[in-house]
RNA sequence: GCGUCCGUAGCUCAACUGGAUAGAGCGCCAGAUUUCGGCUCUGGAGGUUCAGGGUUCGACUCCUUGCGGACGCACCA
């Protein structure tokens, strides 16, 4: 039920009919013919820009157009009026009935509002998070896990296909410098040496000492004489540590993927290998030189030749490096043949959360998807920017004691999993977010999350002084209710729904709910307080009754933000 | 030097892949309510959308040049 949609859909109607009648001429493409809300001066329900569209292929001025349509559209009963606007807009304006019988519509299939039933549906690949499994999850990391967790619930509300993936850096150098790390700490435990302080590829934060003793705890025979006997072992055991930590942080977050690749397994299985012939096959990869970046430091630089990917040839500024100086496979070699593998299970389109320091890597990582499947559109890289925290109007860090991070841990401690979500999810992630504790803490209008939840609950206060359940079954019978003005201007707001998904998933571009649902509630705490002055404006009335159209009318809102919360992920409670 | 993102009201940000007179919240001003200057409610002021040029019926949105800010620019992951 998208009543933008289903006038769409009559509109095109039109169109082809009034083709058929040699009336007027179409465009090649009917794609720019929208149907959209009318700004609210306008008095209009919703409106389109058809005549403008269709004025320079018929060499008539929009208006001319627009009256030719306007005739068409006077069959309709549930139109009261239709207006031409300026340029050439058309204005139309429902009758009254027109909305209960739009709740009711809701209602006969209540699961799918909102959904895009006409979109194609889709299997989608979503890599997020991917953190370095060397420590908990920190500030930084939390936005983009947000996004691609929130992103998924949208696509998968859409009835789309989903698999949340976390590509699992378990290989390299930083993966050796932990293990000898979590190696130093043992030894510190059992026999008492000291942590070596001077050396700056040991990672020094505290979280290590709990890992280390996991590790002892759960592996009584195992001896921790020499790194290089056991560093293999060791290796699995620590990664397998710390990947717990960031799954017990992205427990808490409300975060939980589907499916962790290993980039162990990767290279292990020979997939680089594979991945890097097939480039071969294809002529993207030869032996060459790259110059230095410029207005850098390059006095370290040494220029030597090595194996490239040609990823200029995708519009990248220059080729990439494939192996090392010591010919072993580099991080993005690897990765090559991690989207390799990602192409060869099927997905109609793999969606990679990057955080804004990555930026720069989306170019040839597209590139090379974009050379190995011959399809420039099938990945999909979303950046999140930076999030600065704010305190008492001042960015401050919270935990010294485990490094410089400021840790999920805390985040959530200090503010919980929703509000956390809710302003993560608040503005549109190409932008930096200040993180402001102080306002995320505040019970006002202020606090977006609060006021949202708090319209909730004030829905669900009415049911429970009535004695009622939200969920129990609603009698449409002759229900034809006329619902006033203030009333209406909910339930246009209601009909948006669809409309907000739309664009949202379209664009990957979740910010738009929490601002659609704080519009929403702000609404209709304004209802509500009518009721103050305005007896007849109360849900229950002086002989703790309520009417029918109004158990509806607070349905639908509740509906709606409901089915709003559960793609943030943000709970609903009942009562606060 | 190059690349990516951003620049909108005093502040924090929206603007539905190019639509109409650019919208919210906070702050400010004026009223209402209130045992209070706090909370809440109603209304109001506030804009050359960083600057110039271009594309068209129509530009915050697209192209181009410049300015300003953030991030990035190994064989580190």
């Amino acid at each position: 039920m998208n009543i933008f949609e289903i006038y769409r859909e009559k509109l095109l109607n039109i169109l082809k009919d009034l083709k058929t009648k040699k009336v007027i001429i179409l465009p090649e493409s009917l794609n720019s013919i929208n149907v959209d809300i009318p700004p609210a001066k306008f008095d209009g329900d919703i409106s389109s820009n058809v005549a403008m569209i269709l004025s320079k292929p018929n060499q008539k001025p929009p208006d001319v157009i627009a009256k030719i349509i306007l005739k068409e559209l006077e069959k309709i009963d549930e139109i009261e009026n239709i207006s031409i606007e300026k340029p050439g807009f058309i204005n139309i304006k429902f009758n009254k009935s027109f909305w209960s019988n739009f709740l009711k519509n809701i209602f006969n299939n209540e699961k799918t509002y909102g959904v895009n039933l006409n979109q194609e549906k889709k299997k989608y690949l979503v890599e997020f998070v991917s953190a370095n499994p060397t420590g908990p999850l920190h500030v930084g990391h939390c936005r983009g896990a947000i996004l691609g967790d929130v992103l998924c619930n949208l696509l998968s509300f859409n009835q789309n296909i989903v698999k949340r993936e976390y590509y699992v850096n378990d290989f390299g150098g930083q993966i050796i410098h932990f293990t000898k790390s979590i190696y130093c700490r043992i030894r510190e435990i059992l026999f008492n040496e000291k942590f070596p302080t001077n050396n700056n590829d040991l990672y020094p934060g505290d979280y290590l000492i709990d890992i280390a003793k996991n590790i002892i705890k759960k592996n009584k025979d195992l001896k921790f004489d020499s790194f290089d006997n056991i560093s293999d072992k060791l290796t699995i055991l620590s990664v397998k540590e710390s990947l717990n930590l960031i799954k017990f942080n992205l427990k808490n977050l409300g975060i939980e993927h589907d499916n962790f690749v290993s980039e162990r397994d990767i290279v292990e299985n020979n997939e680089v290998e594979k991945a890097v012939e097939k480039l071969k096959k294809k002529n993207f990869v030869y032996l060459g030189k790259i110059k230095a970046p410029e207005g850098e430091d390059n006095s370290k630089w040494v220029e030597r030749e090595q194996l490239l990917f040609k990823s200029t040839e995708f519009g990248d500024d220059k080729d990439r490096a494939l192996q090392k100086e010591d010919n072993t496979w580099t991080y993005f070699a690897g990765d090559v043949a991690y989207h390799e593998n990602k192409l060869n299970r099927n997905f109609d389109i793999l969606i990679n959360i990057l955080g804004a320091d990555h930026a720069g890597y989306i170019k040839r990582i597209t590139s090379v998807v974009e050379a190995l499947s011959g399809n420039k559109n099938i990945l999909n890289c979303k950046v999140s920017q930076l999030v600065k925290l704010i305190k008492d109007g001042k960015p401050f860090k919270m935990s010294k004691r485990k490094g410089d991070y400021i840790t999920v841990e805390d985040l959530i401690n200090e503010v919980g999993k929703d509000a956390t979500r809710f302003i993560m999810l608040n503005r549109s992630s190409d932008v930096e977010l200040d993180f402001d504790f102080s306002k995320v803490k505040e019970k006002s209008k202020d606090n977006h999350l609060y006021y949202v939840q708090y319209c909730y609950a004030r829905i669900s206060s009415v049911f429970r002084n009535l004695n009622k359940k939200i969920n129990d079954e609603i009698n449409f019978e002759n229900f034809d209710h006329i619902y006033t003005k203030d009333e209406i201007k909910i339930i246009k707001k209601i009909a948006e729904w669809p409309k907000c998904i739309e664009v949202s998933s379209n664009k990957l571009e979740p910010h738009r709910i929490p601002s659609y649902l704080y519009e929403l509630s702000s609404e209709f705490h304004s209802y509500w307080n009518l009721g103050k002055d305005d007896k007849s404006k109360r849900f229950i009335d002086e002989n703790n009754k309520i009417t029918n159209d109004k158990i509806i009318f607070l349905k639908s809102v509740a509906l709606v933000i409901k089915s709003g919360m559960n793609i943030l992920g943000v709970d609903t409670p009942e009562k606060m």
